[in-house]
RNA sequence: GUGGGUGUAGCUCAGUUGGUUAGAGCGUCUGGUUGUGGCCCAGAAGGUCGUGGGUUCAAAUCCCAUCACUCACCCCA
């Protein structure tokens, strides 16, 4: 018995409705701001998401769906979309034909972790990116959306953390700094810590081992050694939210596993999910456009997890999509009337009504059972002394109201459905 | 990659200290008189007890291995 592969997951009908509720969420936010959607292949040249992303990264170093294909080209399934989506627009230059780019996505990611609560080696996310403008504004409107989306969802429980990484100058001064505080403590750090000593030193920030935080809360905070633009630049962006009515708070510890990031990082956080509780993350990317061998181009953007955000709301009981229905059921008393039963069928259905009738040649019993079990509103019966005299029953379900028309007279039927 | 938990019908689960033909509810199918759904009633179908090995007169039950699922660590959406 061949199974899915580990970690990804069958989204089936009955889970569809959910889908198609957060889906018509998300694009009606994004389309009020006026972002365009945007999708690019799966799958891309490995070298895309190692440099954009970052060789050092985790989602990079462990975690990518990496092959060679039949050309000898190393691809990688993607493990997220902004790389992709600002390889697309420098492509296309589409930030020659207009100065701001204002793009949304939906879609499946790939990352080979150990699946758990709420994550998976398939998994969705929808997200936009703003490409072509540093102005403050940009990075408000990115949580605001997204803020907007999971509140819209009905979801309670949130945090949205922010904090600013700053200019890569500064940055660089402040981990010097943090490096010299550290340094006589490194034997004292966890394993993991160690090796980020050397890699990537403001990742110790988000060490859970308990001596590493009592270590870290010590430690100097690059909020207090932010430059005038950045910190006039954070400023700005926290005014907005204020004036937009999204509660944050500013964690200066939120250091994200993406190496782009400059200026404003973000993150939604839930306590309605298991452990794995960002619900969407985002920030500046200034330096991602020229890492992937461009001109630079400064952006911002964010991505939420979709099934993240749908176990939230069963957990929450957010919100409750509407069960599958139907508009009519053709149901016979008589065996040979089949062909009677799919021409109308056919005929109304290209009226733009749902209708269904039983393909199996079960009893009229069965049919109308199934009728009702599929929530059909009115079931039309072929069959008898009506049929006889060219004429059939329309039999409303809500009410077990009963009418007759002429069975050649289908659009009497149909007014009746649709009127 | 590391740890914990769980694998019995399509689904949710029961199965006593190892002891005859492995159960329930839901779902599915059929029927409850000639041509009418929901509620109710009756009946039926459906299981290599995850897989492989071992202990035993006897294993769903005990032991070992393996696989899968799941939760957590790590990290992230």
């Amino acid at each position: 018995m061949i199974k899915a592969i580990t970690g990804t997951k069958d989204i089936l009908p009955v889970d569809m409705p959910k889908w198609h509720a957060l889906e018509e969420t998300v694009r009606n936010v994004f389309s009020n701001f006026n972002y365009k959607e945007i999708r690019t292949p799966i799958f891309e040249e490995t070298a895309l998401f190692a440099r954009g992303i970052g060789e050092s990264t985790d989602i990079v170093s462990k975690e990518m769906y990496t092959f060679i294909d039949r050309s000898e080209t190393s691809v990688t399934l993607r493990p997220e979309m902004t790389a992709s989506v600002v390889r697309s627009v420098i492509e296309h230059s589409l930030h020659k034909q207009q100065g701001l780019n204002k793009l949304y996505y939906f879609g499946p990611m790939f990352r080979q972790e150990r699946p758990q609560a709420g994550r998976f080696r398939q998994f969705h996310q929808f997200g936009a990116e703003g490409i072509g403008s540093n102005d403050p504004a940009l990075d408000a409107e990115m949580i605001i959306m997204a803020y907007d989306i999971i509140t819209k969802l009905g979801l309670k429980n949130l945090t949205v953390k922010i904090n600013s990484l700053g200019l890569p100058e500064s940055r660089e001064e402040y981990k010097k700094l943090l490096r010299e505080y550290l340094s006589d403590k490194v034997e004292l750090l966890s394993e993991e810590s160690r090796k980020r000593y050397e890699t990537n030193v403001m990742r110790i920030f988000d060490s859970k081992a308990e001596n590493d935080q009592k270590i870290m809360a010590e430690a100097p905070l690059l909020i207090e050694h932010l430059d005038e633009e950045s910190l006039e630049h954070f400023k700005l962006v926290k005014e907005i939210l204020t004036s937009a009515n999204v509660i944050f708070e500013v964690d200066p510890k939120l250091v994200r596993g993406l190496d782009y990031y400059t200026h404003t990082a973000f993150e939604i956080v839930s306590t309605s999910v298991g452990s794995q509780s960002a619900l969407c993350g985002g920030g500046r990317y200034n330096l991602l456009s020229k890492e992937i061998g461009g001109e630079e181009i400064p952006g911002v953007g964010f991505a939420a997890g979709m099934e993240r955000i749908l176990l939230a709301c069963e957990n929450e009981k957010s919100f409750e999509p509407k069960e599958y229905e139907s508009d009519l059921y053709i149901a016979r008393l008589d065996k040979s009337l089949y062909n009677v039963v799919i021409d109308n069928a056919i005929k109304i259905r290209r009226n733009n009504l749902i209708v269904e009738y039983d393909y199996n040649h079960r009893s009229f019993k069965a049919q109308m059972r199934e009728a009702n079990k599929i929530n059909s509103r009115f079931v039309m019966i072929v069959g008898g002394e009506e049929y006889e005299r060219g004429e059939t029953v329309l039999k409303d379900m809500s009410n077990g109201e009963q009418f007759t028309f002429k069975i050649d007279a289908t659009t009497d039927i149909i007014k009746k459905i649709t009127g």
